[in-house]
DNA sequence: ACGGTTTTGTGTGTTACCGCACATATAAAT
DNA sequence: ATTTATATGTGCGGTAACACACAAAACCGT
């Protein structure tokens, strides 16, 4: 019976690996891996949430659809968090589509559990709310940076937030689909891509876009990022941004 | 001894009023009233929350302020809600600043006091996480509009927002200002505004704006005014807007 | 009634991004 | 190897919002 597969795997989230062992043991049986490929969606806009979910490796973007199919992205999770948090606040749905960027693993948890543990106020609790407010700092920070800021800027906040719930430097990911979750053109995403290119920054290569100079990248980005990521920082505990020094 | 005067006040802010007797007269003691002018500060990014405030007839903006001096709001909160969630949530501060946006009352509590009742976790708590879910919203709606909408439809919902948490027709608020929460320039309110005079659908004199014609700025608004009108009447289970038939 | 302040109106030139059209390059399919 | 599909590059005209500079009101205190 391989039930340290599935304890390895829930661990590689961080918000699960922060529990204290008794509750993760608590809890840990409640989870079923589950796996997810580029462009699967999650659950659409409206629709009743019946899991939520741990990424591990996986990365979601939740999206906002418009009725004339316009995209805005509304924020990023990786294996810093939780998706479906909206259950445990009470709603049983969302106003976004739920949908990998990047294909990976979960564990996912019946929707029933999770109240069920929510209710009982321990850790678990906890960082379930707290991740929820380092969420709403990254949506905030999004609201404002479609306001002020270019898109070249908004490319290099993506990239970062992105790179830092990646393993790899490379992401899996073409200008179109980028383009859905900024809002904007995709030529407007393959200027700035190559701006961001000629800086020696990134390189991008049909359906590739590999992070070359991470600290570059930073500082071309607006402040945003470094806003969002301090508030993780602060709130969840630890690091999970890559910047050096 | 005007206990009353005190209870009637708090009673005006709706997740208050929706709270079981019992549990209302189990917090109430806890309650203490203010009162604040337009522009006036409750609280800057990063500061300590030593209150959580529920408006009775105050409107509150949630502002972010760039470090170039720049501002954008995210999510505007009345007799609807209440300010300082993050207290709750696990944050003791937010990246945002807190300013009265429209002036009038409000009831607050001390921060040790929200989370002792908070922790409890009766129909108190349930309250404060579906307004969080809906203020989430609220911020959300704002990032998609940003990104895709103009200036002129941004105005609309802008008004229809804070129109519905206001008890007038008219609201106390200069281009300036609202150039400000919209992250915009001062020139862009003021074109804005005209044009939506000439529908005959505001009137904007010197410091005050009037809402003439609530429906048909409705139907000028993007759709944006309506998913967040909708999900506070989903989540918190009355209508706060005025819409008609 | 007066001068000062605040608020709004207007014009000019600039820029970032859009929408569309289409050329080119890279990968996958047969 | 040739076709087909997908992804990226590029150009051009249009537009919404920008930055800046003032003019014209509306209100305020004395």
């Amino acid at each position: 019976m391989p039930v340290s597969a599935n304890t390895n795997n829930a661990l590689r989230n961080y918000l699960l690996a922060a529990l204290p062992a008794g509750e993760f043991a608590r809890i840990e049986s409640k989870f079923e891996p589950v796996s997810f490929k580029l462009g699967e969606v999650l659950y659409e806009s409206g629709d009743k949430l019946d899991y939520v979910y741990f990424p591990t490796t996986a990365i979601i973007s939740m999206l906002y659809v418009m009725e004339n199919g316009a995209t805005a992205e509304i924020g990023i999770i990786g294996n810093d968090g939780v998706v479906g948090g909206s259950l445990f606040m009470g709603g049983d749905s969302t106003t976004s589509r739920a949908i990998i960027q990047s294909a990976g693993e979960a564990v996912r948890m019946k929707a029933k559990d999770l109240k069920c543990e929510f209710a009982l106020g321990g850790a678990f609790q906890t960082m379930l709310l707290r991740f929820t407010q380092a969420l709403m700092t990254q949506i905030s920070q999004t609201a404002v940076c479609n306001r002020l800021h270019t898109v070249e800027q908004q490319l290099c906040r993506w990239l970062l937030l992105s790179h830092d719930r990646l393993d790899s430097d490379t992401l899996v990911m073409t200008h179109d689909l980028i383009s859905n979750m900024l809002g904007v053109r995709r030529e407007g995403i393959t200027l700035a891509a190559q701006k961001l290119g000629k800086k020696k920054l990134i390189k991008s290569v049909r359906g590739t876009i590999t992070v070359i100079d991470r600290r570059g990248l930073e500082e071309a980005a607006c402040e945003c990022y470094a806003v969002v990521n301090g508030e993780y920082n602060r709130l969840l505990g630890r690091g999970i941004s890559r910047t050096f020094g």
